[in-house]
DNA sequence: AACAATTTGTCCGTATGTATT
DNA sequence: CAATACATACGGACAAATTGT
């Protein structure tokens, strides 16, 4: 299970993957450190770019957060709380803009709902704390 | 409206910012570049980290994707359709895992719907091309 | 089919700043 | 205060993929 440098997918794709499956299967615990960049390099014997890209994209799935200088953890995720969604109303998902991002303070890689109400009314969630139902 | 080296804002979150703003206002539409990297690099004196930084910034925002050897261009975001919310379901947005994107040929920043029906049948969804709605 | 041009992918080196331990 | 580790930023270089000719 190693990294192949000539495969066609990109170095950092194959270590994103590696990492992604360790959280995925439960190896990496939430909290957990998915080792510094050096040490990811220098175990792969790939470049300090692609460890960073690697990381950058798993945070941007909302895997990962990074913070200094205790390095990059596996997220832990909030509890979702069920919303249920006004009749007449409707909700589409998507990724925050920048400004939103900031504002809300969202962590990298979480989705936003914003739902629609009846009379034209607009909220905005962030997803990974949310459940949304539909009462029978 | 150029970057400004000096500013506490780093230099690709401002590049990611004045591309954004260019995308959203519509001057670049969907399909159209946004320029190589090198050429980027140039325009505003930074970089080519920077520019490689703010353009992942804007991959994971699901603005825009990038392959070879065409660069980087706006992305063209699908029509959105009516999905309705089964009576006793609930629906989750999340980021999809690796393998979930490329078997759906997701792009990046494309979240993924998770509908649970109410009896325990389960269906993933593109979250862009949806817009979930709820009856009156 | 073969080739060239373009652009990203990846590597390496260096440097400074900043937050946490 | 020192050490650590990442964040940001610049530079150069070659490899690899895909397009178009």
């Amino acid at each position: 299970m190693a990294i192949d440098p000539y495969s066609h997918t990109p170095v950092y794709v194959q270590l994103a993957d590696l990492i992604r499956a360790r959280i995925e299967s439960g190896e990496l615990a939430p909290g957990a450190s998915v080792g510094s960049e050096m040490a990811l390099s220098q175990e792969h014997g790939i470049g300090r770019d692609a460890v960073r890209m690697a990381i950058a994209l798993l945070r941007s799935e909302g895997l990962v957060t990074t913070s200094r200088p205790m390095g990059t953890r596996v997220r832990e995720t909030p509890q979702r709380r069920r919303v249920e969604i006004p009749p007449g109303g409707s909700v589409i998902a998507r990724m925050p803009s920048g400004r939103e991002r900031r504002s809300l303070q969202l962590d990298e890689g979480v989705p936003v709902l914003e739902v629609h109400g009846p009379d034209g009314d607009v909220e905005v969630l962030a997803a990974d704390e949310v459940e949304l139902t539909r009462p029978a």
